[in-house]
DNA sequence: AACTATTTATAAGA
DNA sequence: TTCTTATAAATAGTT
């Protein structure tokens, strides 16, 4: 709807792609406002510019709400698991984000059969499943490590308390009169240290 | 952009309601597509109708990572409200696990319409959903618990360690013949004992 | 779900 | 950037 048709493709010359973008991404968004006004519908519309910049538009309910609603359908993980994990993964699975990519744009054809789209759906179905149990299996031996972790550290500390205790053992046995001279730190004579506690 | 002029305003017929709906909804969509494509930016969508059904659509990146984006921005408080809300929900469990069994056997009955069937599974996506949102969240805060563990058994060793390396000090300094004898352990001399390998 | 008269969005030019 | 305008695209009402 301008001079001439254009193709669907990223504009070559920097200048008039930021024009567009800035045009268009008004456009976006008085389309989202009318849709959710005309259909008493809520509209949430976020882009992001090549440059990283950020432009949200939200209406009828507030953007948290719509949002929420969103996740709270597609929740997987919602927010928790370690940003710069998923991160690292996104990275990685860039081709299989892609491939998934071009699965929606060909799901997106109108004309597709029911057929090929029951195909697809257990398609992804069997990617979620997959996805989701490697993520368990991750977990799991990530806590696994956190357990041992802890077990030898329990086990050292338990070393290295009895090895005080015998020096204070062997304190009183001397009775020398230097002893509290030993450690400047909260270790009283024989007595464990008190920062054990966790030993207990 | 058709027979006449409209005022952008809630459409009263809700048959002809339901038939922009459909019709805007498809539009916004192709248009987010179209910006994203001609702008390489990346675009969200989410739409929730009137009865409460949920349309995405995302372009450039996903989904997930264009609302991170969003909520990385808006770092107010993006989730961790609506995350009090979902855990009120979790209170009721057993009234929930009798309303899941009273659905199933519901949903035994032959005679049962594609409507219901549609609307029992929307629902049964929501709970699993909420489920899996709620095992993740308390993994997350189990490992937590578990790092913050490792963290003061470390930090508990260390002390223990500098005490025993002071002691060592000592012996040496005092020249007792049988300073062998302080520790049946490894600890030998002012060396740290070998047992500390996790504190470096 | 098509059709088509109109309105609306926007590409290119100023 | 902003405005103008010719033209493409979207869509309201109709069938």
């Amino acid at each position: 709807m301008g001079r001439r048709k254009v193709e669907i493709k990223r504009i070559e010359s920097k200048s008039s792609r930021q024009v567009t973008f800035c045009k268009r991404r008004n456009g976006l968004m008085e389309k989202a406002r009318q849709l959710s006004i005309l259909c008493e519908s809520s509209v949430a519309v976020v882009i992001v510019s090549a440059t990283g910049k950020l432009y949200s538009f939200s209406s009828g309910d507030s953007m948290a709400k719509i949002l929420s609603r969103y996740e709270t359908h597609h929740a997987d993980d919602p927010q928790t698991l370690d940003l710069e994990e998923k991160t690292r993964n996104y990275l990685s699975h860039k081709e299989l984000l892609e491939i998934v990519q071009s699965k929606l744009e060909e799901a997106n054809v109108d004309n597709i059969s029911v057929d090929s789209l029951i195909s697809l759906e257990e398609q992804f179905q069997t990617a979620l499943s997959v996805t989701r149990a490697r993520k368990t299996e991750l977990i799991m031996e990530f806590m696994k490590t956190l357990q041992d972790k802890e077990k030898r550290l329990r086990e050292e500390n338990q070393v290295l308390a009895s090895q005080l205790t015998e020096i204070g053992k062997m304190d009183k046995f001397q009775e020398t009169e230097d002893e509290r001279a030993i450690s400047p730190g909260n270790s009283s004579g024989n007595n464990p240290p008190e920062t054990l506690s966790l030993l207990k």
